[in-house]
DNA sequence: GCGCAAATTTGCAACTTTTAATAATTATAC
DNA sequence: GTATAATTATTAAAAGTTGCAAATTTGCGC
């Protein structure tokens, strides 16, 4: 097999559109941190309120983004509801960002 | 070398809004097709204008975002600008994201 | 079943940010 | 000077954020 050039093609329009969307999500530090923080283990809302310091209302309202995103999933155990990532690779990006140090 | 764990430490939260911030401005379309166009090419402002179809007036003012965030950078030739991305791996998560088919 | 308490979600309102259009301005070439 | 390329300024509309309070859901004891 012969590597004949690099070069990358562009992606058709409606990529950068659904990519925007998704960079819409991510573009919340709140959310990034819930994110990162699921992506090593599940937890539930209370933890998520204790750890992030916000609201319950706000943590409430940024999760059910990521759900509607289907980038989280919850589980309902009695009262509580317990997060975890449906694909940790989302929180790459981030990672990828950081490393470059923006 | 023994691999113990793959468990990632959690960002310093300083650098999940240094993330956001640098998300916000990925999250436009208009500007995601700006950076994967100049990923390949220099090109200047008259170019990208036709290429993207938006005003002219509107693509400066995107420049203008991408430059003070140091993502592009601009060559000035007479009346004419060049622009050329900084950083090609700015646009990797743009495309890692596409391949998660998201 | 019913009522109560706890966990979570939703609705509302105030505020901030973003976007894109038009108009005005700057800078350079001729 | 005039024309052209690009930027900047000024808007108005749209979208996002957040906290409070109200509503919802669930579990438990009776």
């Amino acid at each position: 097999m012969k590597t004949v050039a690099k070069i990358k093609k562009p992606l058709p329009r409606v990529a950068y559109e659904k990519n925007a969307e998704i960079y819409k999500i991510l573009a919340n530090s709140k959310r990034l941190e819930i994110l990162n923080l699921l992506r090593e283990q599940e937890m539930s809302v209370e933890e998520l309120v204790k750890t992030l310091g916000i609201t319950k209302a706000n943590v409430s309202q940024h999760l059910a983004l990521l759900r509607h995103a289907r980038l989280v999933t919850v589980r309902r155990v009695g009262l509580n509801g317990f997060y975890k990532i449906v694909d940790p690779r989302i929180v790459e990006p981030c990672r990828i960002l950081h490393k470059l140090r923006m």
